[in-house]
DNA sequence: AAATTATCTAGATATATGACTAAATAGCTA
DNA sequence: TAGCTATTTAGTCATATATCTAGATAATTT
């Protein structure tokens, strides 16, 4: 049991997974290479994308032999967005209008 | 050693300390009024106070007996929203134009 | 089916975090 | 100075986090 915005800042607490993050900014990546981009284990990373992924941060999207993860921005412009706008009102985060994309994926 | 950011978000992992940083968009508040507010003891609150001040988000001023605790507000925006329009970039955030105040409180 | 590749789960260990109580420090008041 | 209030620091404990190695699971290839 816990609140939805601790899970997103604690996940993003750690500068691995905030670079994850960035990384992901230029599209899917598998695993492994996500992985490869950093020096600690496989496992270790693995278990930053599940802390990402129970954030709501990244989905994954299996394909064959690897795992796919992305980004699932508007989950953290929502979360810490919204909290920033809490805290100091007086920066307010402007949603672009976007064309409403027909539905980029399955969700899940 | 550690980067800017993570002191920020490491601080923003915890559900007291944001509440803290609402808190305090009222004004500044001593540290006991904070402690009130909460049900965990006082040097618990003192520590959260204490990471919030490392992280930059809060600062303190004494008066006589006790310490006022306020909001460093542009820190936030700054560190967390320029995180944000890194990762997601559609959406910005828009700082409005403020009359330049004229020095609210030396910056200590 | 056996071997290979990609990724995850388990178990161990070290460090970090958050909470508490007790005691120290800082300033005020009598 | 003694006593009082406000707040922090110290010491301890339980839980959470991050990392590693080893082994398990999933899909592909031969």
């Amino acid at each position: 049991m816990e609140d939805m915005e601790s899970g997103v800042f604690r996940a993003l607490a750690d500068p691995t997974r905030r670079q994850i993050l960035q990384d992901l900014r230029a599209g899917e990546l598998s695993a492994g290479e996500i992985a490869s981009a950093f020096p600690v284990s496989g496992p270790s990373i693995s278990r930053h994308l599940t802390v990402l992924k129970s954030a709501g941060l990244v989905q994954e999207r299996r394909e064959g032999n690897r795992i796919y993860y992305s980004l699932v921005g508007e989950r953290l412009a929502t979360s810490v967005g919204n909290f920033l706008s809490v805290v100091c009102p007086e920066q307010a985060v402007m949603r672009h209008k976007r064309k409403k994309v027909p539905a980029p994926g399955v969700d899940r």
